[in-house]
DNA sequence: ACCGCGAAAATGGGATGCCAAATTCGAAGC
DNA sequence: GCTTCGAATTTGGCATCCCATTTTCGCGGT
């Protein structure tokens, strides 16, 4: 397999520092995200400094990245290994993002700029009109977008750090989970809720509402992964 | 080499991979957190691997590890930099944790078993007396063994995981703000109320009353790092 | 055939050398 | 005396080598 497609890791901003290391993190990642390494599969470092034809270093930075991440689990001799994702991951990973967003949706009602509102409000009809075309993709996309939104201008780097060392976890459920389409229609109804709180500055009511959405879309990703197969 | 120093990386559980690395990070991690390293002070890897008396490799891998406790920040040629800590990261920081265990104590409320609830109960009734009888540094251990056992017995592998990334940083606050009396007496009471909601498995009143605790808490820490001095 | 046992291979951790980029500092020019 | 430019130094990133431990697997004994 070579991976060494159409886009090397000089690509991925080479002014930063380990710009490398992250490139293929990234990889690697997106690998994992989208099930081609199976959970258990071993990531052996020589193997994939061969196969992206680098050294042994920055793949094993960007291992320890995966690590801190929370999708592999490094063993001395035994290579690092996907880690499972079933049921009980994506619940317990979804009602520790659902506390994060709750915040930042309660944050971010109390001290909401009209001109931010407004941004926010361009993405929310962006969103709904996707929905009403059909979509998905770009329905998915500009739903991520919101939901990056609310955490980035929630005011809170702290937040922000947190919520974004689980994404990748949220992601790898979310790739499987096709969300149905009587599940999207409660989701949209949750987003308007949620907008109507933040036009009236009503930070118990966002906080409220962007936490059971949080949890239903746990829910549902539950749902799928008990329905599809069962890792382990 | 030979790096065997007096009480040398050796000392930390060598039996687990990347110990060197890990015992190098808790002894800078100590460094920074009881302000031996101001904020802004540069940690350069060769000149820790020479007094450590070791290579620059677990340097540099116990220097990643502390970027991602979001102690420090790295840069290209300029070494790493202890991160500020002022007021706002404070609040910041305490926003988030007060989420995070309001979580816990929530989860935890509906799901203890009694002999789980007895050994808090334990852990509390150790705090009150080294409350009554003014011992503060047992206090603040048994305190701190309390939140954690929130934390740990929630039942939420994601969560603790979480947490545990955070409390580096709180740890940086709480070494500057020595509690006063007064905000005390109302942490003291503020446990109170949550044994009490765990007792009754009120889910609902422990995470509130947990959340203000640990608002409160920030709150606290914000003051002390206002009135002292201003670092930035 | 089956069970040990030991050698060989696999594998991550650590040490070290080299390089590129950035910072520093002194000398030259104004 | 002040500014500017460039060379030397500093410093982290990457490559490569060696080592300890674990795993694997084949051989020999029972």
């Amino acid at each position: 397999m070579d991976q060494r497609v159409t886009s090397g890791p000089q690509d991925a901003g080479s002014d930063s520092p380990t710009a490398i290391a992250q490139w293929v993190a990234h990889v690697l990642r997106e690998r994992i995200v989208k099930g081609e390494y199976a959970p258990g599969s071993r990531l052996v470092e020589r193997r994939i400094s061969a196969e992206l034809e680098l050294s042994r270093t920055p793949v094993r930075e960007a291992l320890k990245l995966l690590h801190a991440d929370g999708l592999i689990a490094i063993s001395r001799n035994k290579g690092a290994q996907v880690l499972q994702y079933g049921m009980d991951e994506a619940i317990w990973l979804f009602d520790v993002i659902a506390s994060l967003e709750s915040l930042a949706a309660e944050r971010l009602a109390s001290t909401i700029a009209p001109e931010v509102l407004d941004d926010l409000e361009e993405l929310h009809d962006a969103m709904l009109t996707f929905y009403k075309i059909g979509n998905h993709d770009a329905y998915f996309d500009t739903n991520s977008d919101i939901h990056d939104f609310i955490i980035t201008h929630a005011g809170n780097p702290a937040l922000a750090e947190t919520h974004a060392r689980l994404i990748a976890r949220a992601r790898r459920g979310r790739f499987l989970a096709i969300m149905k389409p009587d599940r999207l229609n409660e989701a949209v109804q949750e987003h308007e809720t949620l907008m109507t709180a933040l036009r009236n500055g009503d930070a118990e009511a966002a906080a409220r509402v962007w936490r059971t959405h949080l949890l239903h879309t746990g829910a549902t990703v539950a749902r799928v992964l008990e329905e599809t197969g069962l890792p382990t």
